[in-house]
DNA sequence: CGATCTACCTGATGGC
DNA sequence: TGCCATCAGGTAGATC
């Protein structure tokens, strides 16, 4: 489900809703969400403590603790972070319910159980746990010059829209986004990174940060499938602002006189204009 | 090293 | 109406 847009939209409210309360009791009762360590161990490292940041690395959300220890939670393909108070019914597929002394409850949705919450320190985090120490850069968090990403784009020899996707190399952007990014600069999915001219380079990179930045302002996309939502179970509104994604057999809005393709690249779909991107 | 496929799950959708 | 196949925002791991 979500990508870089809607892991920082949550995080936004996180930061609003979460930081600077206290955990009174933590409940798992989802068998996979927590599967790193015992719930056990997780529900020691987390009742009493307060939260004090929240923070993102990609699509990870990180909770910091005034313990020094890290919740951290990465929402997979259906995961949801749903602000509650006791009394409101207990949602299908509810996994984990943190519930705070201020009263208020953070709870984990997930249908497909792919998601998963842990606790680490920040040193695991920066040098044990693979996924996250060998995150590549956050372009929203940790803006670099087109300059810097062409060199990370040159080190390497793939598959464009396989560069943009690999977390390791620039993290937080997936499927829509990663399409979304290739129709506005021009270019096609297929294009090996070491084709690339400067310039296109350089419009790849520019619509990476406009992309990026326009999808958090409207607050990520919501899909038909209504899976993402906010804290407070809103849906995102950028879907009406994509070009490609799922716009399959409808005209494109650049050219208005071309159908977008819909083709298989990794097993997924990805869209695309074959005639404004080439 | 990169490309490709599978698995992990539930639920929605569309064809027959 | 029901049954079955296919597909979905992500990622890790196996294999070539």
């Amino acid at each position: 489900m979500p990508e870089l847009p809607e892991v920082e939209t949550i995080r936004r409210e996180l930061e609003r809703e979460v930081v600077g309360k206290k955990i009174k009791s933590v409940e798992v009762t989802g068998a996979r969400t927590v599967r790193r360590q015992k719930p056990k161990e997780l529900i020691a490292r987390l009742e009493g403590m307060k939260i004090t940041g929240a923070q993102r690395k990609g699509k990870y959300l990180l909770l910091v603790l005034d313990s020094g220890d890290v919740l951290v939670i990465h929402l997979r393909m259906s995961g949801q972070l749903r602000r509650a108070v006791p009394k409101d019914p207990k949602e299908p597929h509810t996994h984990l319910v943190i519930s705070f002394t201020q009263g208020g409850q953070l709870r984990f949705v997930d249908p497909r159980t792919f998601g998963e919450m842990f606790i680490a320190t920040p040193d695991e985090i920066t040098s044990d746990i693979p996924e996250l120490s060998d995150l590549g850069v956050d372009p929203v968090e940790t803006p670099m010059s087109w300059v810097d990403f062409g060199r990370l784009l040159r080190r390497k020899r793939m598959k464009l829209k396989a560069f943009l996707t690999d977390q390791s190399i620039i993290a937080g952007i997936g499927n829509i986004y990663a399409d979304e990014i290739l129709f506005d600069a021009g270019v096609r999915y297929d294009r090996d990174t070491d084709t690339l001219t400067t310039q296109e380079i350089r419009r790849v990179y520019r619509s990476l940060v406009e992309i990026l930045h326009d999808a958090i302002k409207y607050g990520g996309s919501t899909l038909s499938d209504g899976q993402y939502v906010d804290l407070n179970g809103k849906p995102g509104e950028y879907q009406s602002h994509h070009q490609v994604y799922d716009r399959e057999k409808q005209p494109c809005r650049r050219c208005r006189r071309h159908d977008i393709v819909k083709a298989k690249f990794a097993n997924r779909s990805t869209y695309f204009c074959q005639v404004c991107q080439v």
